[in-house]
DNA sequence: TCAAGTAATATTGTCGACAATTTTAAGATT
DNA sequence: AATCTTAAAATTGTCGACAATATTACTTGA
Protein backbone atom coordinates (compact mmCIF):
# COMPACT_ATOMS: atom_id res chain seq x y z
CA UNK A 1 0.00 0.00 0.00
CA UNK A 2 1.30 3.12 -0.60
CA UNK A 3 1.66 5.97 1.75
CA UNK A 4 2.15 9.17 -0.25
CA UNK A 5 -0.76 10.86 1.29
CA UNK A 6 -0.44 13.50 3.29
CA UNK A 7 0.70 12.90 6.82
CA UNK A 8 -2.66 13.57 7.58
CA UNK A 9 -4.55 10.99 5.96
CA UNK A 10 -2.26 8.80 6.97
CA UNK A 11 -3.63 8.81 10.44
CA UNK A 12 -7.17 7.80 9.75
CA UNK A 13 -6.83 4.92 7.66
CA UNK A 14 -10.64 3.81 6.53
CA UNK A 15 -11.51 1.24 4.86
CA UNK A 16 -11.91 4.02 1.81
CA UNK A 17 -10.69 6.73 0.70
CA UNK A 18 -13.67 8.86 -0.19
CA UNK A 19 -14.32 7.89 4.15
CA UNK A 20 -11.39 9.15 4.95
CA UNK A 21 -11.73 12.54 2.46
CA UNK A 22 -15.21 13.33 4.22
CA UNK A 23 -13.69 13.09 7.82
CA UNK A 24 -10.65 15.18 6.81
CA UNK A 25 -12.45 18.01 5.19
CA UNK A 26 -15.31 17.62 8.01
CA UNK A 27 -12.94 18.87 10.49
CA UNK A 28 -11.06 21.12 8.26
CA UNK A 29 -14.68 22.91 7.89
CA UNK A 30 -15.65 22.74 11.76
CA UNK A 31 -12.28 23.41 12.94
CA UNK A 32 -12.13 26.60 10.45
CA UNK A 33 -8.93 25.61 8.51
CA UNK A 34 -11.27 25.84 5.67
CA UNK A 35 -13.18 28.87 5.70
CA UNK A 36 -16.72 29.79 5.49
CA UNK A 37 -17.66 30.45 2.21
CA UNK A 38 -14.16 29.31 0.88
CA UNK A 39 -14.10 27.31 -2.64
CA UNK A 40 -13.53 23.89 -2.22
CA UNK A 41 -11.49 23.44 -5.68
CA UNK A 42 -11.01 19.58 -6.76
CA UNK A 43 -7.96 19.61 -8.21
CA UNK A 44 -5.88 21.60 -5.31
CA UNK A 45 -7.61 19.20 -2.52
CA UNK A 46 -7.26 16.13 -5.05
CA UNK A 47 -3.24 17.05 -5.77
CA UNK A 48 -3.19 18.27 -1.77
CA UNK A 49 -4.28 15.05 -0.27
CA UNK A 50 -2.41 12.96 -2.77
CA UNK A 51 -5.69 11.22 -4.45
CA UNK A 52 -7.76 11.13 -7.82
CA UNK A 53 -10.42 13.81 -8.07
CA UNK A 54 -12.57 10.33 -7.90
CA UNK A 55 -12.77 9.98 -4.38
CA UNK A 56 -12.65 13.47 -3.49
CA UNK A 57 -15.85 14.30 -5.29
CA UNK A 58 -17.55 11.50 -3.57
CA UNK A 59 -16.22 13.30 -0.13
CA UNK A 60 -17.60 16.42 -1.14
CA UNK A 61 -21.12 15.15 -2.06
CA UNK A 62 -21.36 13.68 1.58
CA UNK A 63 -20.27 16.82 2.65
CA UNK A 64 -22.85 18.41 0.94
CA UNK A 65 -25.49 15.59 2.12
CA UNK A 66 -24.10 16.80 6.05
CA UNK A 67 -25.30 20.57 5.21
CA UNK A 68 -21.15 21.78 5.17
CA UNK A 69 -20.54 22.58 1.92
CA UNK A 70 -23.06 24.13 -0.85
CA UNK A 71 -22.76 22.67 -4.92
CA UNK A 72 -24.01 24.14 -7.83
CA UNK A 73 -23.50 22.30 -10.96
CA UNK A 74 -20.76 23.45 -13.37
CA UNK A 75 -19.06 25.61 -10.99
CA UNK A 76 -18.08 23.50 -8.10
CA UNK A 77 -18.68 23.03 -3.76
CA UNK A 78 -17.81 26.44 -1.56
CA UNK A 79 -18.03 25.81 2.74
CA UNK A 80 -21.53 27.01 4.08
CA UNK A 81 -21.96 30.50 5.30
CA UNK A 82 -22.42 31.59 8.52
CA UNK A 83 -25.09 34.00 8.81
CA UNK A 84 -27.75 34.60 11.48
CA UNK A 85 -30.66 33.40 10.39
CA UNK A 86 -29.54 29.77 9.69
CA UNK A 87 -27.72 29.52 13.14
CA UNK A 88 -31.89 30.44 13.98
CA UNK A 89 -32.76 27.75 12.35
CA UNK A 90 -30.63 25.71 13.21
CA UNK A 91 -31.18 25.89 16.43
CA UNK A 92 -34.70 25.92 16.56
CA UNK A 93 -34.59 22.39 15.34
CA UNK A 94 -31.95 21.47 17.61
CA UNK A 95 -34.43 23.17 20.43
CA UNK A 96 -36.92 20.47 18.77
CA UNK A 97 -35.17 17.56 18.12
CA UNK A 98 -33.29 17.19 22.23
CA UNK A 99 -35.98 18.59 23.57
CA UNK A 100 -37.64 15.44 22.40
CA UNK A 101 -34.50 13.17 23.35
CA UNK A 102 -34.87 14.65 26.76
CA UNK A 103 -38.32 13.89 26.50
CA UNK A 104 -37.02 10.52 25.79
CA UNK A 105 -34.31 10.30 28.02
CA UNK A 106 -36.80 10.56 30.79
CA UNK A 107 -39.21 7.42 29.92
CA UNK A 108 -36.79 5.37 29.24
CA UNK A 109 -33.13 6.27 30.99
CA UNK A 110 -32.00 3.75 33.79
CA UNK A 111 -31.18 4.32 37.20
CA UNK A 112 -27.56 3.91 36.89
CA UNK A 113 -27.26 5.76 34.07
CA UNK A 114 -29.13 8.72 35.92
CA UNK A 115 -26.20 8.40 38.53
CA UNK A 116 -23.27 8.42 36.27
CA UNK A 117 -24.74 11.66 34.93
CA UNK A 118 -25.32 12.69 38.20
CA UNK A 119 -21.42 12.13 38.55
CA UNK A 120 -20.36 14.04 35.19
CA UNK A 121 -22.06 16.76 36.22
CA UNK A 122 -20.55 17.13 39.84
CA UNK A 123 -17.47 16.38 37.70
CA UNK A 124 -18.34 19.46 36.46
CA UNK A 125 -18.80 21.25 39.58
CA UNK A 126 -15.51 20.71 41.08
CA UNK A 127 -13.85 21.80 37.46
CA UNK A 128 -15.81 25.35 37.89
CA UNK A 129 -14.85 25.54 41.64
CA UNK A 130 -10.63 24.54 40.58
CA UNK A 131 -11.22 27.31 38.34
CA UNK A 132 -9.23 24.59 36.18
CA UNK A 133 -9.73 23.42 32.30
CA UNK A 134 -12.19 26.11 31.77
CA UNK A 135 -12.04 25.50 28.32
CA UNK A 136 -12.97 22.18 28.43
CA UNK A 137 -16.35 22.86 30.31
CA UNK A 138 -17.26 25.40 28.13
CA UNK A 139 -16.98 23.10 24.88
CA UNK A 140 -17.00 19.45 25.70
CA UNK A 141 -18.21 19.27 28.71
CA UNK A 142 -21.47 21.23 28.21
CA UNK A 143 -21.70 18.77 25.06
CA UNK A 144 -20.97 15.44 27.14
CA UNK A 145 -24.17 16.30 29.04
CA UNK A 146 -26.25 17.32 25.94
CA UNK A 147 -24.99 14.02 24.24
CA UNK A 148 -25.12 11.53 27.07
CA UNK A 149 -29.41 12.76 26.59
CA UNK A 150 -29.25 12.38 23.30
CA UNK A 151 -27.91 8.61 23.52
CA UNK A 152 -30.48 8.23 25.60
CA UNK A 153 -32.92 8.68 23.77
CA UNK A 154 -32.44 5.39 21.92
CA UNK A 155 -33.39 7.20 18.60
CA UNK A 156 -31.13 6.37 16.39
CA UNK A 157 -32.38 8.42 13.61
CA UNK A 158 -32.24 11.73 16.18
CA UNK A 159 -29.16 10.43 17.68
CA UNK A 160 -27.63 10.41 13.94
CA UNK A 161 -29.60 13.29 12.93
CA UNK A 162 -28.42 15.77 16.01
CA UNK A 163 -24.46 14.18 16.17
CA UNK A 164 -23.21 13.65 13.07
CA UNK A 165 -24.91 16.80 11.22
CA UNK A 166 -26.50 19.41 13.97
CA UNK A 167 -23.71 19.68 16.50
CA UNK A 168 -20.95 20.11 13.54
CA UNK A 169 -22.45 23.10 12.62
CA UNK A 170 -23.53 24.38 15.60
CA UNK A 171 -19.49 23.97 16.68
CA UNK A 172 -18.97 26.55 13.52
CA UNK A 173 -20.80 28.79 14.71
CA UNK A 174 -19.44 28.35 18.31
CA UNK A 175 -15.85 28.44 17.29
CA UNK A 176 -16.47 31.52 14.71
CA UNK A 177 -18.05 33.79 17.10
CA UNK A 178 -15.47 33.03 20.12
CA UNK A 179 -18.74 32.53 22.14
CA UNK A 180 -17.12 33.45 25.52
CA UNK A 181 -20.01 35.21 26.90
CA UNK A 182 -21.96 32.44 28.02
CA UNK A 183 -22.38 31.23 31.99
CA UNK A 184 -21.13 28.16 32.68
CA UNK A 185 -22.22 27.93 36.20
CA UNK A 186 -25.98 28.97 35.40
CA UNK A 187 -25.59 26.03 32.06
CA UNK A 188 -24.85 24.11 35.23
CA UNK A 189 -27.42 24.50 37.40
CA UNK A 190 -29.73 24.38 34.14
CA UNK A 191 -28.32 21.01 33.67
CA UNK A 192 -28.79 19.58 36.98
CA UNK A 193 -32.78 21.01 37.03
CA UNK A 194 -33.09 18.80 33.63
CA UNK A 195 -31.16 15.69 34.80
CA UNK A 196 -33.95 15.85 38.07
CA UNK A 197 -36.43 16.31 35.49
CA UNK A 198 -34.97 12.75 34.07
CA UNK A 199 -34.53 10.99 37.14
CA UNK A 200 -37.89 11.53 38.14
CA UNK A 201 -38.95 10.31 35.08
CA UNK A 202 -40.88 13.49 34.14
CA UNK A 203 -40.85 13.90 30.50
CA UNK A 204 -42.83 16.98 29.96
CA UNK A 205 -40.82 18.96 32.49
CA UNK A 206 -37.42 17.57 30.99
CA UNK A 207 -38.46 18.90 27.37
CA UNK A 208 -39.46 22.00 28.30
CA UNK A 209 -36.29 22.41 30.66
CA UNK A 210 -34.23 21.31 27.72
CA UNK A 211 -35.96 23.63 25.36
CA UNK A 212 -35.07 26.77 27.36
CA UNK A 213 -32.03 25.78 28.27
CA UNK A 214 -31.06 25.63 23.89
CA UNK A 215 -33.52 28.87 23.47
CA UNK A 216 -30.96 30.59 26.34
CA UNK A 217 -27.85 29.32 24.63
CA UNK A 218 -29.15 30.27 20.55
CA UNK A 219 -29.98 34.15 22.42
CA UNK A 220 -26.60 34.34 23.60
CA UNK A 221 -24.84 33.25 20.28
CA UNK A 222 -26.97 35.86 19.01
CA UNK A 223 -25.88 38.50 20.49
CA UNK A 224 -22.42 37.81 20.39
CA UNK A 225 -23.01 37.46 16.28
CA UNK A 226 -24.65 40.46 16.04
CA UNK A 227 -21.55 42.37 18.31
CA UNK A 228 -19.06 40.38 16.12
CA UNK A 229 -21.06 42.09 12.73
CA UNK A 230 -21.92 38.13 11.25
CA UNK A 231 -25.18 39.03 11.82
CA UNK A 232 -25.29 41.11 8.66
CA UNK A 233 -26.42 38.48 5.98
CA UNK B 1 -46.92 1.97 -16.51
CA UNK B 2 -43.04 1.41 -16.12
CA UNK B 3 -41.96 3.64 -19.43
CA UNK B 4 -38.17 3.07 -20.41
CA UNK B 5 -35.76 4.07 -17.91
CA UNK B 6 -33.46 6.31 -20.59
CA UNK B 7 -36.77 7.87 -21.63
CA UNK B 8 -37.66 9.10 -18.07
CA UNK B 9 -33.81 10.64 -18.07
CA UNK B 10 -34.89 11.91 -21.25
CA UNK B 11 -38.05 13.87 -19.49
CA UNK B 12 -36.60 14.84 -16.55
CA UNK B 13 -33.04 17.06 -17.53
CA UNK B 14 -31.50 18.74 -15.17
CA UNK B 15 -28.44 20.07 -15.28
CA UNK B 16 -26.03 17.68 -14.31
CA UNK B 17 -26.46 13.57 -14.66
CA UNK B 18 -26.00 12.50 -11.47
CA UNK B 19 -28.37 14.91 -10.34
CA UNK B 20 -30.94 13.52 -12.68
CA UNK B 21 -29.96 9.63 -11.14
CA UNK B 22 -30.97 10.85 -7.29
CA UNK B 23 -34.02 12.11 -8.58
CA UNK B 24 -34.75 8.98 -10.80
CA UNK B 25 -33.42 6.25 -8.24
CA UNK B 26 -35.29 8.38 -5.83
CA UNK B 27 -38.11 8.26 -6.91
CA UNK B 28 -37.87 4.02 -8.31
CA UNK B 29 -37.38 3.74 -4.28
CA UNK B 30 -40.29 5.36 -3.33
CA UNK B 31 -42.52 4.43 -5.56
CA UNK B 32 -41.54 0.67 -4.66
CA UNK B 33 -40.02 -0.25 -8.05
CA UNK B 34 -36.27 -0.70 -6.29
CA UNK B 35 -38.11 -2.89 -3.25
CA UNK B 36 -37.02 -2.39 -0.30
CA UNK B 37 -33.35 -4.44 0.70
CA UNK B 38 -32.65 -4.90 -2.61
CA UNK B 39 -29.48 -4.30 -3.78
CA UNK B 40 -28.32 -1.76 -6.02
CA UNK B 41 -25.83 -2.83 -8.94
CA UNK B 42 -24.01 0.07 -9.98
CA UNK B 43 -22.88 -1.62 -13.67
CA UNK B 44 -26.64 -3.04 -13.96
CA UNK B 45 -28.06 0.56 -13.52
CA UNK B 46 -25.29 2.22 -15.20
CA UNK B 47 -26.14 0.17 -18.18
CA UNK B 48 -29.98 0.32 -17.63
CA UNK B 49 -29.59 4.10 -17.34
CA UNK B 50 -27.08 4.46 -20.25
CA UNK B 51 -24.62 6.68 -18.20
CA UNK B 52 -20.85 5.53 -16.66
CA UNK B 53 -20.45 4.43 -12.82
CA UNK B 54 -19.31 7.65 -11.98
CA UNK B 55 -22.37 10.06 -11.61
CA UNK B 56 -24.60 6.54 -11.15
CA UNK B 57 -22.11 5.78 -7.71
CA UNK B 58 -22.69 10.11 -6.96
CA UNK B 59 -26.09 9.48 -6.83
CA UNK B 60 -26.42 6.77 -4.99
CA UNK B 61 -23.76 8.51 -2.01
CA UNK B 62 -26.58 11.34 -1.97
CA UNK B 63 -29.48 8.77 -1.26
CA UNK B 64 -27.49 7.75 1.25
CA UNK B 65 -27.68 11.32 2.75
CA UNK B 66 -31.04 11.25 2.30
CA UNK B 67 -31.43 7.85 3.90
CA UNK B 68 -33.05 6.05 1.24
CA UNK B 69 -29.98 3.51 0.75
CA UNK B 70 -27.25 1.83 3.37
CA UNK B 71 -23.77 1.86 1.87
CA UNK B 72 -20.71 -0.71 3.12
CA UNK B 73 -17.58 -0.59 1.80
CA UNK B 74 -16.38 -2.91 -1.11
CA UNK B 75 -19.84 -4.48 -1.42
CA UNK B 76 -22.37 -1.88 -2.24
CA UNK B 77 -25.49 -0.38 -1.45
CA UNK B 78 -29.07 -1.66 -0.35
CA UNK B 79 -32.24 -0.10 -0.20
CA UNK B 80 -33.09 0.35 3.20
CA UNK B 81 -35.06 -2.26 5.09
CA UNK B 82 -38.22 -1.59 6.14
CA UNK B 83 -38.92 -2.17 9.99
CA UNK B 84 -41.25 -0.85 12.98
CA UNK B 85 -38.42 0.39 15.11
CA UNK B 86 -37.12 2.70 12.67
CA UNK B 87 -41.09 3.49 11.52
CA UNK B 88 -41.65 4.54 15.08
CA UNK B 89 -38.20 6.86 15.10
CA UNK B 90 -38.90 8.58 11.98
CA UNK B 91 -42.19 9.43 13.25
CA UNK B 92 -41.10 10.73 16.65
CA UNK B 93 -38.74 12.92 14.78
CA UNK B 94 -41.47 13.86 12.34
CA UNK B 95 -43.65 14.73 15.59
CA UNK B 96 -40.97 16.86 17.20
CA UNK B 97 -40.28 18.57 14.19
CA UNK B 98 -43.54 19.50 12.59
CA UNK B 99 -44.52 20.47 16.37
CA UNK B 100 -42.46 23.12 16.03
CA UNK B 101 -43.37 24.12 12.67
CA UNK B 102 -46.75 24.21 13.74
CA UNK B 103 -45.85 26.67 16.12
CA UNK B 104 -43.85 28.82 14.14
CA UNK B 105 -46.55 28.70 11.76
CA UNK B 106 -49.10 30.01 14.70
CA UNK B 107 -46.29 32.60 15.38
CA UNK B 108 -45.98 34.20 11.88
CA UNK B 109 -48.47 32.83 8.84
CA UNK B 110 -50.25 35.78 7.74
CA UNK B 111 -53.82 36.21 7.81
CA UNK B 112 -54.48 35.83 3.63
CA UNK B 113 -52.44 32.48 4.04
CA UNK B 114 -54.74 30.96 6.80
CA UNK B 115 -57.95 32.05 4.73
CA UNK B 116 -56.41 29.83 1.90
CA UNK B 117 -55.72 27.25 4.29
CA UNK B 118 -59.39 27.10 5.19
CA UNK B 119 -60.57 26.83 1.73
CA UNK B 120 -58.02 23.82 0.78
CA UNK B 121 -59.88 22.29 3.66
CA UNK B 122 -63.01 23.37 2.48
CA UNK B 123 -62.11 21.36 0.02
CA UNK B 124 -61.06 18.58 1.80
CA UNK B 125 -64.96 18.13 3.24
CA UNK B 126 -66.39 18.52 0.06
CA UNK B 127 -64.13 15.85 -1.23
CA UNK B 128 -64.97 13.62 1.30
CA UNK B 129 -68.51 14.48 0.84
CA UNK B 130 -68.99 13.25 -2.41
CA UNK B 131 -67.03 10.55 -2.21
CA UNK B 132 -64.91 11.33 -5.08
CA UNK B 133 -61.52 10.98 -5.62
CA UNK B 134 -60.93 9.43 -2.05
CA UNK B 135 -57.35 8.09 -3.35
CA UNK B 136 -56.22 11.68 -3.15
CA UNK B 137 -57.53 12.65 0.45
CA UNK B 138 -55.62 9.16 1.72
CA UNK B 139 -52.22 10.55 0.73
CA UNK B 140 -51.79 14.03 -0.92
CA UNK B 141 -54.56 15.87 0.67
CA UNK B 142 -53.22 15.38 3.61
CA UNK B 143 -49.64 15.84 3.28
CA UNK B 144 -51.07 19.19 1.15
CA UNK B 145 -51.85 20.44 4.86
CA UNK B 146 -49.08 19.05 6.39
CA UNK B 147 -46.92 20.42 3.58
CA UNK B 148 -48.28 24.30 3.58
CA UNK B 149 -47.63 24.18 7.80
CA UNK B 150 -44.06 23.23 7.20
CA UNK B 151 -43.41 26.05 4.70
CA UNK B 152 -45.20 28.68 7.04
CA UNK B 153 -42.81 28.10 9.41
CA UNK B 154 -39.87 29.94 6.96
CA UNK B 155 -37.52 27.75 8.42
CA UNK B 156 -35.56 26.66 5.62
CA UNK B 157 -33.88 23.91 7.61
CA UNK B 158 -36.94 22.34 8.84
CA UNK B 159 -38.64 22.60 5.73
CA UNK B 160 -35.75 20.97 4.21
CA UNK B 161 -34.98 17.78 6.10
CA UNK B 162 -38.82 17.28 6.32
CA UNK B 163 -39.76 17.73 2.88
CA UNK B 164 -36.99 15.80 1.31
CA UNK B 165 -35.95 13.43 3.91
CA UNK B 166 -38.50 12.42 6.11
CA UNK B 167 -41.67 12.56 3.52
CA UNK B 168 -39.92 10.35 1.36
CA UNK B 169 -39.56 7.59 3.80
CA UNK B 170 -43.14 8.10 5.49
CA UNK B 171 -44.24 7.64 1.78
CA UNK B 172 -42.20 4.04 1.39
CA UNK B 173 -43.81 2.77 4.92
CA UNK B 174 -47.00 4.04 3.75
CA UNK B 175 -47.52 2.30 0.68
CA UNK B 176 -45.65 -0.46 1.85
CA UNK B 177 -48.29 -1.19 4.11
CA UNK B 178 -50.99 0.36 1.83
CA UNK B 179 -52.31 1.88 5.24
CA UNK B 180 -56.10 1.74 4.52
CA UNK B 181 -57.12 1.97 8.17
CA UNK B 182 -56.71 5.66 8.87
CA UNK B 183 -59.89 7.86 9.01
CA UNK B 184 -60.09 10.30 6.49
CA UNK B 185 -63.04 12.32 8.35
CA UNK B 186 -60.82 12.42 11.74
CA UNK B 187 -58.38 13.38 9.93
CA UNK B 188 -59.98 16.26 8.44
CA UNK B 189 -61.38 17.25 11.98
CA UNK B 190 -58.06 17.26 13.59
CA UNK B 191 -56.56 19.48 10.85
CA UNK B 192 -59.61 22.01 11.33
CA UNK B 193 -58.64 21.90 15.10
CA UNK B 194 -54.48 22.63 14.25
CA UNK B 195 -55.55 25.75 11.70
CA UNK B 196 -58.15 27.31 13.82
CA UNK B 197 -55.11 27.61 16.63
CA UNK B 198 -52.50 28.63 13.97
CA UNK B 199 -55.29 31.16 13.34
CA UNK B 200 -55.66 32.13 17.12
CA UNK B 201 -51.92 32.46 17.16
CA UNK B 202 -51.70 29.88 19.62
CA UNK B 203 -48.72 28.18 19.33
CA UNK B 204 -48.66 26.38 22.23
CA UNK B 205 -52.04 24.75 21.24
CA UNK B 206 -51.27 24.12 17.86
CA UNK B 207 -47.87 22.67 18.60
CA UNK B 208 -49.83 19.99 20.86
CA UNK B 209 -52.45 18.98 18.12
CA UNK B 210 -50.24 18.95 15.73
CA UNK B 211 -48.35 16.30 18.06
CA UNK B 212 -51.28 14.44 18.72
CA UNK B 213 -52.34 14.25 15.10
CA UNK B 214 -48.95 12.44 14.14
CA UNK B 215 -48.98 10.54 16.95
CA UNK B 216 -51.78 8.76 16.21
CA UNK B 217 -50.93 8.40 12.67
CA UNK B 218 -47.92 6.65 13.85
CA UNK B 219 -50.24 4.44 16.00
CA UNK B 220 -52.34 3.40 12.93
CA UNK B 221 -49.33 3.03 11.03
CA UNK B 222 -47.88 0.76 13.69
CA UNK B 223 -51.27 -1.38 13.55
CA UNK B 224 -51.07 -1.85 10.18
CA UNK B 225 -48.00 -3.40 10.05
CA UNK B 226 -47.88 -5.60 12.50
CA UNK B 227 -50.96 -7.07 10.53
CA UNK B 228 -48.79 -6.69 7.62
CA UNK B 229 -46.41 -8.73 9.66
CA UNK B 230 -43.64 -5.89 8.68
CA UNK B 231 -43.09 -5.52 12.36
CA UNK B 232 -40.65 -8.65 12.83
CA UNK B 233 -37.51 -7.06 11.76
C1' DT C 1 -21.20 -35.80 2.94
C1' DC C 2 -19.07 -32.08 4.80
C1' DA C 3 -15.42 -28.58 5.77
C1' DA C 4 -11.76 -25.98 4.68
C1' DG C 5 -8.98 -24.11 1.38
C1' DT C 6 -8.23 -22.19 -3.22
C1' DA C 7 -9.00 -20.62 -7.73
C1' DA C 8 -12.25 -18.10 -10.68
C1' DT C 9 -15.61 -14.65 -11.15
C1' DA C 10 -17.99 -10.58 -10.18
C1' DT C 11 -18.33 -6.09 -7.88
C1' DT C 12 -16.71 -2.01 -5.90
C1' DG C 13 -12.83 1.53 -5.44
C1' DT C 14 -9.55 4.44 -7.73
C1' DC C 15 -7.26 6.56 -11.44
C1' DG C 16 -6.10 9.37 -15.59
C1' DA C 17 -7.96 11.31 -19.81
C1' DC C 18 -11.35 13.68 -22.40
C1' DA C 19 -15.76 16.57 -22.91
C1' DA C 20 -18.67 20.31 -21.43
C1' DT C 21 -19.08 24.43 -19.03
C1' DT C 22 -17.60 28.39 -16.67
C1' DT C 23 -14.32 31.90 -15.63
C1' DT C 24 -10.71 34.85 -16.94
C1' DA C 25 -8.12 37.57 -20.31
C1' DA C 26 -7.64 40.10 -24.38
C1' DG C 27 -9.25 42.74 -28.09
C1' DA C 28 -12.44 45.58 -30.64
C1' DT C 29 -15.89 49.16 -30.87
C1' DT C 30 -18.09 53.18 -29.21
C1' DA D 1 -12.51 54.63 -20.19
C1' DA D 2 -16.37 51.53 -20.50
C1' DT D 3 -18.83 47.79 -22.59
C1' DC D 4 -19.55 44.09 -25.49
C1' DT D 5 -17.20 40.06 -28.23
C1' DT D 6 -14.33 36.64 -28.56
C1' DA D 7 -10.51 33.67 -27.50
C1' DA D 8 -7.83 31.34 -23.91
C1' DA D 9 -7.49 29.14 -19.62
C1' DA D 10 -9.20 26.84 -15.80
C1' DT D 11 -12.66 23.98 -13.56
C1' DT D 12 -16.19 20.69 -13.27
C1' DG D 13 -18.70 16.57 -15.44
C1' DT D 14 -18.32 12.12 -17.59
C1' DC D 15 -16.16 8.17 -19.33
C1' DG D 16 -13.51 3.75 -19.77
C1' DA D 17 -9.81 1.04 -17.80
C1' DC D 18 -7.36 -0.95 -14.08
C1' DA D 19 -6.69 -2.21 -8.98
C1' DA D 20 -8.50 -3.96 -4.70
C1' DT D 21 -11.85 -6.45 -2.45
C1' DA D 22 -15.68 -9.57 -1.92
C1' DT D 23 -18.41 -13.40 -3.61
C1' DT D 24 -19.01 -17.60 -5.83
C1' DA D 25 -17.47 -22.12 -7.63
C1' DC D 26 -14.58 -25.66 -7.34
C1' DT D 27 -11.30 -28.87 -5.48
C1' DT D 28 -9.30 -31.51 -1.97
C1' DG D 29 -9.01 -34.16 2.14
C1' DA D 30 -10.96 -36.31 5.97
Amino acid sequence: MTRLATDNLALIKSATLSEDLAQQLSNAIVQGHLAQGSKISEAELAKQYGVSRGPLREAIVKLEGLGLVTRTANVGARVIELNLKDMLDTFTMREALEGMAARLAAETMTQNEVTRLYALLDQHQSHLDNNQDEQYMQQGGNDDFHLRIIHASQNTKLIRLLTEELYAIIRMYRRHTSDQRSDPRQALREHRAILDAIANHEGDLAELLMRRHISRASQLLKQAMEKTGLASH
